[in-house]
DNA sequence: GTCTATATGTGGATAGAC
DNA sequence: GTCTATCCACATATAGAC
């Protein structure tokens, strides 16, 4: 039943949703900017639409509201985390959690204000979309997925760790930028929530090198 | 060289101070009801003067901005937690750190909104002015009081304390409000950092009994 | 489909009368 | 100190040209 016109009219289709997707791109990549230099609650249409030298209302074409924006950038912010220095295996639990750790604080200082919008409630009235939290739960599930391969961890584990992170993140970017007084614990808390993993892990059913027959 | 009519008029001052002042709080403490009905970036001066029965304009009185606002709100914040539940002496490193957090955590879950403006960089181009920072740095003092007076712990010990509290909270309250998730890991948590504090404690000038002749 | 032009509503903030 | 009137910036929405 395809005839030529229809293929035209998919390909022209095509055309015009990658053009599309590369324009709300560059919204979102520019968004970003004017994010870090007036903060996240800083950032307005108007400002944004000049600096792409559109007029605000055309905003409007790609996003419904500005809070559908956000929700891009947070989509977006999780998709550069999936993208940012993949861990490879870990020698072992401690290993794990270090690098895990040290992954996630590196992210987020390279770029306060998407750690902002990414773990703090920071913008009053904004969720995320169902399909943008997938992809926050899909970096979630990553992250974690080297310390699963490594030990039968359980969820209050990674809540303590995400906790932990998340704590000593907060502690440095809200009272001193920039400096390194929080984030230097980072090893240390590493190493003691190792420990406390390793010593509450759930029993694997005993597997002793000596089974009975 | 003083009269009747300094003596009138310096009392006078004083009502008026007063009067003030038991104004200021009422505005205060409105507009924590209604930041804790609205959130906190959600509340609006407008809302703010219709609850008090008075013009908006009327507010810039009190307040010459609405950060000015904010910041009669940290001040207030702080000194309500001077004032909640004072910690008794601890029976060691492990109980003070424990009684300590705990502490903490209770008065935050008690009013969710203000753990954000005390702890979190919530409100975009909010600081605190350094007479209300005074008094937090004050409430932060005392807090470690019961701690300092059981041990010599550093300010790497307090900072790691106070992250971690702030990390569990934060997660808390973003993630599940109301719930018990990463609250519930806070005994655990308060164990992990009291090894760490008893093991990396600066040694005291070796106060061994069999001291050598 | 995307733009320009324009309108509405809600914020914070100021001026000036009383 | 409190009010009315007003301003400006912003998000948001719609109409209509191209």
């Amino acid at each position: 039943m395809s005839n030529i016109r229809t293929v035209l009219g998919r390909e022209n289709t095509d055309w015009r949703a990658e053009r599309r997707a590369s324009a709300t791109q560059a919204i979102v990549a520019a968004a970003w900017e004017l994010a870090r230099e007036h903060g996240l609650g800083g950032l307005t249409l108007r400002d944004l639409a000049r600096t792409l030298g559109m007029a605000t209302p055309s905003l409007y074409s790609y996003f419904d509201s500005k809070n559908a924006l956000y929700d891009a950038m947070y989509a977006d912010g999780w998709r550069a985390f999936l993208a940012f220095e993949p861990q490879g295996p870990a020698t072992g639990v401690r290993d794990a959690i270090r690098t895990g750790m040290d992954r996630w604080v590196r992210f987020s200082l390279a770029d306060p204000v998407r750690f902002q919008l990414l773990s703090l409630r920071t913008i009053p009235g904004f969720e995320p979309s169902e399909a943008s939290y997938a992809i926050a739960q899909q970096a979630y599930d990553e992250s974690f997925a080297t310390l699963d391969a490594v030990a039968p961890v359980t969820q209050e584990h990674k809540d303590m760790i995400t906790a932990v992170a998340s704590g000593l993140l907060n502690q440095q970017l809200a009272n001193e930028p920039g400096g390194t007084r929080w984030v230097r614990l980072l090893d240390d808390a590493a190493d003691l929530i190792a420990r406390w993993v390793e010593q509450t892990l759930p029993k694997p059913a005993t597997r002793s090198r000596k089974a009975k027959p």
